[in-house]
DNA sequence: GGACTCGTTCGAAGGTATCGAACATGTTAT
DNA sequence: ATAACATGTTCGATACCTTCGAACGAGTCC
């Protein structure tokens, strides 16, 4: 194959257009670029030094080589770095799913701080909704999940830690017919109303649609934040996080109404799998394990204070 | 760097799952492999192979540089391929532009022959509209065009040779108005009437709009068949390619008016840079200089017989 | 024309790869 | 439990490859 040596000779001959130069240029006898040259030329069985002119210069089959062979070398220190990276412990890649209720922005710190590790770990972040958490860890897409919800399925070497609580209020705008309604809201009066709820982009089944009531109508939206949305905007009515729409309680944009079927709790969960731990999913959940981070992402971001 | 050796000890330790079964299958003493090993180890200063229980493994990290340096021996293969083309007189690739007016098809049989040369260089066929042959040339975008308009332009070491002549007729629907009108056909007659023309998908002029008067009507179409099919479908008037619509004017889909305004019939030109000549040129233009082949270029495919 | 440059050939020296023997440890079959 | 066999490492000797410097013929420049 090729050396750097190799790449080494084939540029100082290209650059100084001389053979003995470019032996000055290396640091070697001229006889012994002479001799690496037919080398080359036999290992590659094609004339790649023109030597019909006095100094001796590239074909085009060397100029091409000398190109390549540039790139090749390129691609091979990019491989020493990988392969020592993972003898290192570190893994190649990283993948981290959240659930897309999570703000991406607030893990722009983490990441940060992730980035001045310097460990080459190729990171990748995505946002699955309703169980695709789950589903990506079980996968293999997901090395990591943040924010999964129910409980944990069996998948073989999982191992998780709860994050946090996420509490649910049943909301709609003020001049919403509902606003006015008798509390506590009975499942009858709630069924006469438009739900909204978030779109599945996955192909299961409409797990997120909580409280929507069979028969009820509906408008599918493309996330939590849009639903929050729509929802201020009167377009219908159902859960929405707590923390996440506290100012639009306070300020009135949104009202808050007792149920008669109360919402519980969810609990939110950090997932991975234990049979692939290197030092950067150790360094993530250590993090994640952080109270402050903690409170972030379960609480979110309110975006409307 | 990587050898084809040091990627074949690392297939076989990979594929035996022990070092001496690997020696067995390279042919080579254990102590050699065992030494090959450290030296690897040393030179990406990682830990490659797992000495922790009886029989010698690969590590992560050491799995990741077995699959890694088997693309990047198949990438040194095809390099050295490459190089043995070029220095044996082949192009490493090979930019054929026609302009649009021709068939694509009239050239697979063409294509087919050059690949049975088996030479590797790697051919790339576009189209290009009106004045576009001449200015991918000079852009360096062509090696080869076939079927360029208009005198050559000024271009550092042009060479070319006339492929043939293309005539052109002024044809119109049968239960288009202009079919009855008086011969010779007037302007004014004329753009009285909309215009059928090749739509310019480059920046330049509307060079192909030949005839077309000002404030006629137009209808710009993406290309010669286009514009047969519209004038056919009595869309409007212009003029087409004698040969290509022999058939039409013969069963009366199409009628040919005589114009008070002969057009002069154009010459079609093969042209390339003549400080550029390969191989694979030299062999496209024996090619191109069959009168057969040719005569199919200059006069196409008559799709309507 | 003389001084200098260029690249090749050649023999010698230096550096690297490979072999086989010896050895310690692990595995398997009886 | 033991003997036979397997595994991988270390080491010295040998083989192979790379590099050097000297000598040389041909080209270039002042």
């Amino acid at each position: 194959m090729l050396s750097t040596e190799d790449l080494a000779l084939l540029e100082a001959i290209r650059e100084s257009g001389s053979l003995s130069k470019a032996a000055a240029r290396l640091g070697k006898a001229p006889s012994t670029v002479s001799h690496a040259a037919r080398q080359l030329e036999s290992r590659f069985d094609a004339l790649l030094f023109d030597r019909s002119r006095y100094r001796l210069r590239l074909t085009p089959a060397g100029q091409l080589l000398a190109l390549e062979a540039a790139r090749l070398t390129l691609d091979v220190s990019r491989l020493t770095r990988r392969v020592k990276q993972i003898a290192g412990g570190w893994e190649d890649r990283l993948c981290i799913v959240t659930d897309e209720i999570m703000e991406f922005e607030t893990l722009l710190p983490v990441i940060k701080a992730f980035d001045r590790l310097q460990s080459g770990v190729t990171l990748r972040i995505t946002h699955e909704m309703l169980g695709g958490t789950w589903e990506a860890l079980r996968d293999g897409r997901a090395d990591l999940v943040v924010g999964a919800t129910n409980e944990p399925p069996v998948i073989a070497k999982l191992r998780w830690f709860e994050l946090g609580v996420i509490e649910w209020v049943f909301a709609v705008a003020p001049g919403h017919p509902l606003a006015r309604a008798k509390e506590p809201l009975e499942p009858e009066a709630v069924a006469a109303h438009r739900a909204i709820m978030v779109a599945d982009s996955s192909r299961r089944p409409d797990v997120r649609s909580y409280g929507v009531l069979g028969g009820q109508a509906a408008l599918a939206v493309p996330g939590m934040l849009a639903k929050i949305h729509a929802q201020r905007e009167g377009l219908g009515v159902g859960w929405l996080p707590r923390e996440r729409v506290r100012s639009l309680l306070k300020s009135g944009a949104l009202v808050e109404k007792r149920m008669a079927d109360p919402r519980e709790p969810n609990t939110l969960y950090v997932a991975w799998r234990g049979d692939h731990e290197g030092r950067a999913l150790a360094w993530w959940l250590d993090q994640l394990r952080q109270p402050r981070l903690t409170a972030r992402l379960v609480n979110g971001l309110d975006r409307f204070a």
